[in-house]
DNA sequence: CGCAATTCCTACTTTTTGGTAACTATGCCA
DNA sequence: TGGCATAGTTACCAAAAAGTAGGAATTGCG
């Protein structure tokens, strides 16, 4: 038997959690696996996610990006264009964030009875 | 093509980010969900979660247990004894938690470089 | 010149979350 | 009588997250 103690404050849960447990964090990564090429612009997103402030996307984007699971390309063009798209550690993280949405879809309703 | 605007309002991820994205919740039910006997009185969670406050455990207990993943079992003695368990629909979010936990011990390292 | 488009940044404020410490109730035990 | 243990609650405070509003940079277009 492992020493649950220490396997604990290690726990990868608390990583996870306090990574990407934010408002907006799953659900931008989610959007950026679900499109069709794979890449999406700022104001893509922005429309996408309506009520997402643009401070905090622009935020979540960033989190995102230093934690290596966005990739972030910028055109030098001018109006300027930045695409965004998952890196392989972000595409590697999809199907536990699909198992969270697919038993939302299943589950929920026996949540929220309140 | 689903209305992405209304698919998106509805969003799973943004019921179960808001509902157990918290600090403890999913912590708690891993810890439920790997007892041996399946369940768990309040102060054995402290003792497994030490620095997890009194308060915030009674809350988090409180609202998994509003959100029926978390069966609570009051047995009328003195001192008290109140017994934690996953309830069926608690069990059935696990995979999707292990799925997570599983993700981050394999990639972590790939996140936290700074 | 003035405005639009795009992708931000910064200051300020509000809301939410989490932490500390003290208090409750009950009965056993010395 | 005076702890001790269990499972909480409450009041108060600090820190973090998120929202609002405004600015900045670039260049083409009318």
């Amino acid at each position: 038997m492992a020493d649950i103690q220490a396997e604990y404050l290690a726990c990868p849960i608390r990583q996870v959690v306090s990574r990407f447990g934010d408002k907006w964090s799953m659900l931008v990564l989610f959007m950026l696996n679900r499109s069709e090429t794979g890449v999406l612009r700022f104001n893509e997103i922005r429309r996408l996610m309506t009520d997402c402030s643009q401070k905090m996307l622009s935020q979540t984007l960033k989190n995102l990006e230093r934690s290596h699971l966005v990739h972030r390309e910028v055109y030098p063009e001018v109006p300027p264009r930045v695409e965004y798209s998952l890196t392989d550690t972000g595409r590697s993280l999809m199907p536990a964030v699909t198992a969270l949405v697919d038993w939302g879809k299943e589950h929920f309703a026996e949540v929220v009875t309140d």
